[in-house]
DNA sequence: TTACAATATTGTAACCATTACAATTTAATA
DNA sequence: TATTAAATTGTAATGGTTACAATATTGTAA
């Protein structure tokens, strides 16, 4: 089954009509799990999809977000990304190359004194750092500075 | 020692100058914690402080950020949160009445394969549902609508 | 199929938090 | 006091997001 297939069934599964921008972008998340910006799903589409505008992302998003197929990553507070991944899972944003990585992660904050009698609907987990490959990188640019 | 000396000592021992802005902004933030947006950090200091601008509001919080006796709090999309707690703590953003509440959440990730070799610098968890207070509201409404 | 109503999509303009920048003020040092 | 660096301010711009009205599409029933 191809991912357009996929992305028809899990609309139709949440009774949200399956049309061509909701297929589309659901279908786009589900097959590039590198939490886009609402603006690159513009981007990315437009070509295939030469009619399309940017308020019908937002529509969109907000459509999907409404019966949870797409979650919200507010991890970098310039711009909101979105992710079709399902399950839970943390996010690691890294300062050097801005690319975020995921990782397993299942918290359980149902024993949390503060928290007791509140309804817990949502987690998420942000990380921040430098991750692996810029971090080998800044090495050998400055083992390659101490060489000169 | 009260607050805005607090803050005055916070500042010298980051090395960063001790101005009127700054210690303020600090103080107030230490004794309200309750993670104000930049507008409602200007919107409390005005008063005490005629001459002050949001412009100031923003480069004293990067600066407080920078030396970190801040932590950005993206929780909600919409605008970003101010908190000078120290030490590790989860937020738990209510949707109902939009409140922030703190937990104690100290989660260790170091052990993530995905994340091996990684630098993490700054962790931030983020849960969303309803609180207890707005729960009993609800709950005592429900039974008062079936009452009628 | 056709007609109608409900829903979805689009373009434009507005909104609003945040930032850029240049001018002014304040503070530190000699 | 003079000099210089740092801090503060006001204005205008930026840019992601939203409001809204017009248009197009879809589903349903006759």
């Amino acid at each position: 089954m191809n991912v357009l297939e996929k992305a028809r069934r899990m609309l139709k599964a949440k009774a949200v009509r399956p049309t061509m921008i909701r297929v589309r972008l659901l279908a786009y998340l589900l097959a590039h799990p590198v939490h886009p910006t609402a603006d690159q799903l513009y981007q990315a589409l437009l070509p295939g999809f030469p009619t399309l505008s940017k308020t019908s992302v937002y529509n969109t998003l907000d459509k999907l977000l409404e019966v949870k197929l797409v979650r919200l990553i507010t991890i970098d507070e310039k711009e909101t990304r979105y992710d079709a991944g399902t399950g839970v899972h943390g996010h690691f944003l890294c300062k050097h190359c801005s690319d975020i990585t995921d990782f397993a992660a299942n918290p359980d904050y149902t024993g949390c004194t503060e928290l007791s009698g509140y309804q817990i609907d949502d987690c998420n987990v942000y990380l921040t750092g430098i991750c692996k490959v810029c971090l080998q990188n800044i090495n050998k640019t400055q083992k390659e500075e101490k060489a000169v």
